[in-house]
DNA sequence: TTCAATGGTCTACGATCGTCGAACTTGGGA
DNA sequence: TCCCAAGTTCGACGATCGTAGACCATTGAA
């Protein structure tokens, strides 16, 4: 894929978000992204599941809004779109990043240490 | 159906009422609802579907946590569950509410009142 | 220039979804 | 009682989704 597609801020759409979030594996991806805070490489998310399963939920993320992938070298990082998002659907990030497990950073940079392991 | 299936307060779930958001057509039923404020028959809604598949729509809506449904001789009315949902995820309703266009309380009324003649 | 690594694309599969017509159930009159 | 009105359930259909294996494209290093 030589250009990514991004929607402009304007063309987010809430049922597309609301989509993108309803599948349990990606809702745990945009959480700890939240959670991680920073530019996530692909390959640091989503060990559990297969490469064309991961790339295809990223897409979905991606296409949607909620995400915005870099290219780097042969590298992806991903970056969830938090100030766009927030400007124009305030709260749904919060809402995602409640909804987590209590110790969600936690949990995640041991899921994530594991999953390096 | 004898029992309607509601899920208590704490069992709804985040991705549950993403899913149920995440189709245009229950979204405007919601908005609507919204709009309205009040407690809707459901014979007042969803006049541009068949009967079969608005019951789905509001089944989905009402598994989901988004909506309650009270039985009353051979009607149902449908509220959204403000105060439950607002206070488990604080902020959803409001994105829904405010994801719709610019006159939503008057293009609602107007479409309800057109759909009613 | 070859090679390994990163990650996307293609294809296929079963599962779920949205839609609707038809039949059914329930309750409230005439 | 008989019948209609309001909704639900059932069955079917095509469309979309989530998953994964196999292959491909690009990059950077040896």
């Amino acid at each position: 894929m030589r250009v990514l597609l991004h929607p402009a801020e304007d063309e987010i759409r809430l049922e597309n978000l609301f989509h993108a979030l309803s599948d349990p594996a990606r809702l745990e991806v945009v959480r700890t992204l939240i959670a991680l805070g920073s530019e996530q490489s692909c390959n640091s998310l989503g060990e559990a599941m297969a490469k064309s399963t991961f790339s295809h939920h990223l897409k979905v993320l991606r296409e949607s809004g909620v995400t915005r992938t870099r290219v780097s070298g042969t590298h992806r990082y991903v970056t969830v779109r938090s100030d766009e998002l927030n400007r124009r659907f305030p709260g749904l990030l919060d809402l995602v990043e409640r909804s987590g497990p209590p110790t969600l950073t936690e949990a995640a940079a041991a899921a994530l240490s594991a999953a390096r392991a």
